[in-house]
Parts: structure tokens; C-alpha cells; sequence
DNA sequence: CGAGGCCTTGACCGCGGTCAATGCCCGTGG
DNA sequence: CCACGGGCATTGACCGCGGTCAAGGCCTCG
């Protein structure tokens, strides 16, 4: 994939949320660039202030962070999804959490603070983030909901459901993590039939 | 309190987040309504499309919802608090869950159709209203990461730190269902000492 | 004064956690 | 090309946290 093309899907997918001015759009398109990173490679460190934005574009990749020592898959990020670890974004604050690839991927990278300002002349891009974000605080609404007061096995199930893929391209210690269980209990889950 | 106090304090505690220009700060006045309502009554019942968004001004409200029958609270309100059920207001789709006062509340009410039609005209109440919604977004992630990963005892505990005054005026059984637990178990931590 | 809601406490038990051993796959170097 | 080593997944043994069920005390309100 050309990295034109690259950033042809992410305007796209971007567009989806609210349509900007044609003037907001280009502007947007000068602050994106793309990139490409290996499995098994970190995209962001833990430990750095959050001041850009991904688009995956073709890969998988997930947010993680450290708890005792101990590796927590946040979420996954499949391709067309916004990545952004948001608590240190909105807030400034460095993050605990690093980026890391599942799989080789292919993303467009956008730095927000001359985002943010490119708010002030264009409210259509504000309006399109804005939508975007909205969405994710949705899902993590919903997330909150469904992992409180689920069973290990409940849950499972409902990643089976709603996103199958990942147990097939992400190691399995990551699904436990991202389930809130242990891999032992996830194996055990699963050899349930 | 009067009317004309409660939306001072309403739109002084808005423009915390982002001051708008003044013509917006006078639109926006135009959308608010105040409001009272008495102990254990329903602000909004369960089941409707969320259109209103409220600024709790003195008192506590709740937001819960049934699951399997078991009256679940997802958040406690304090005074000086956006409360909406962000997960229909940004889908459209009705919400599973109602709001409830805890506490005789005074509360400012904003129509949100009218208000969205608002951010057209005015850039920067649209600005103002993503912080308001990104700071929730910021405090549903770090919920989300503390819940996950700890032990009812250390959500306790948690609360107990952060919000103290919870445990004294809301009932036991709502903040056990808020840290994921029965109020069986969460009247057994309590007697640890 | 009685009824019902809320909180506490006891008895019991099952889900899911830890620890440890084993098998499997895969990349690397002799 | 095979031998080795390390990471990942599975499985068994064990156990403790927190759930359910049920009984009892206390307070509020009709």
C-alpha cells in the first residue's frame, strides 16, 4: 500500500464520523503522515506524554500497560480504528500505557497539538473529532458495564461474538489480560469445548 | 437557592472547562432550566432516549440500570457534576438506564437537540461541551482500569479515599453494586475494622 | 404497634486465582 | 540440519475470595 493511499483511508474512515470543509480537510491531510511497524514492536513507549494520534490502517495493534509488573491488554485496535490513549490526551499527563503491534501494521499518525489548533479555524474538524471521540466513550461506557458484572466465561463469550478475529491473531496471555482473568482460567474456559 | 442562582452556578461551573464567547454564554442560558426534585424520585426513568443533559447543583443523583433484575448504580453524582447517560446521548438509541435522587437535588437542565444545533453557530460552546465530555471519558477509562484489576476490599478502600462522603449519604446496597460487589460482601469489609 | 426495607452475620460453596509440571512450537546457533 | 532454549499454552492440585441463602436486629413510616 502506497502511503497515499494510506492516508486516503484514514481521511476516509475519518469523514465517516462528520464530513469537514473541503478547506479542513486538506489542511488535516498536510499533518498526516504514515508509518509502518513490525510485530512485536513498541509504536509508543509507556511512559510518554500522548500527543499523537493513529489511524490503523491495515494490522492490529494494541494499548497496554504494566500492573505489578504484570503485562494488561487494555484494548485491541484492529485496522480502521483510532488509536489514542486518551487519559493522558485529554489530560496531559504522561501515560502508563504503550502501543505496541500485533501483527505487521500500517497506520497514519496525526500530532495533536497543531490538531488542536487547527480546531480554532476549522469547528468541522473539531465536529469531526469530537464524533469520534464520543464514540470511543461509548464503547468504553459499554465496556465498563459488560466487564463488571460478567463472568469469566460470559465474557469470553462475548469477545467469541463480537470479535472473533482477535483469538486468532492475538497470543492468548493478551486475551486473558484484556478479559480481566488469567491465561490459565481462559484456557480452562476453552477447553470447555 | 434561587432559579436565577442555580444557573449562575450551573453555567459558571461550565465555563470551568471552557470559557465561550459571550453571545454563546447567552445562548446557552436561554436552554436552561432549573429544577428540584425530592429523595428516591426518578429524574428521567429507565427506557428513554437520553435528550437532557443535567448539572447536579446541590444534592446527589444517580445513575443505574436493571441487569437481570438487580438495581445496578454505574455512577454517583455529587453537586457540580454533568450527568447524562452518555451511551444514548451520542447513539440515539434508548437508554437501559434511569437517574435517580439520592438526595433532594436542585439541578439545571439542557436540552441537548437544541444545544447540538447551538455548536453551528457558536465554535466555542461546541469546544466547551468536548471537555466536559472528554474529562468524562478520561474518569470512565481509569474507572474501567480500577475496577479490572482489584480486589473488592482495594475498590473500598479506593472509594473511601476518593469520595468519602459517598458511604455517608447514599445507601450500602447501591454503593456495593458501584464496586461490583453484593452488599453482603461489602458489609463484611466494613467490619474489618 | 406492625410491616417492610436495610444492614449485618453465619454457614456453605464454587469460580477463578496461584504454583508448578509438562508439552508444543519456533527461532537460533553449532 | 538438528539440538537446544525460551516463550506460550495446557493441565492438575490446592485454596481463598466473594457469592448465595437464610436468619436476625434495627430503624422508619404508616
Amino acid at each position: 500500500m502506497t502511503n497515499e493511499a494510506a492516508i486516503q483511508k484514514a481521511l476516509q474512515y475519518l469523514s465517516s464520523f462528520h464530513r469537514p470543509s473541503q478547506e479542513a480537510m486538506e489542511r488535516l491531510q498536510e499533518y498526516c503522515t504514515t508509518g509502518f511497524i513490525t510485530k512485536n514492536k513498541n509504536l509508543q513507549p509507556v511512559g510518554h506524554t500522548c500527543r499523537t494520534l493513529y489511524v490503523n490502517i491495515e494490522g492490529l495493534l494494541r494499548i497496554y500497560y504494566l500492573k505489578d509488573g504484570k503485562d494488561i491488554t487494555e484494548s485491541f485496535e484492529p485496522a480502521l480504528s483510532v488509536v489514542a490513549r486518551v487519559e493522558s490526551l485529554f489530560s496531559g499527563r504522561a501515560s502508563r500505557k504503550g502501543i505496541q503491534a500485533l501483527e505487521d501494521t500500517v497506520y497514519v499518525a496525526i500530532s495533536t497539538p497543531p490538531l488542536f489548533k487547527l480546531f480554532d479555524k476549522h469547528p468541522s474538524l473539531e465536529r469531526l473529532f469530537r464524533k469520534v471521540f464520543e464514540a470511543g466513550y461509548v464503547r468504553t461506557v459499554n465496556r465498563l458495564e459488560s466487564l463488571q458484572f460478567h463472568s469469566a466465561e460470559e465474557k469470553y463469550r462475548q469477545l467469541l461474538e463480537e470479535q472473533p478475529d482477535i483469538l486468532q491473531r492475538a497470543p492468548l496471555k493478551h486475551v486473558a489480560s484484556y478479559l480481566g482473568i488469567t491465561q490459565v482460567s481462559l484456557s480452562r474456559i476453552r477447553a470447555l469445548r
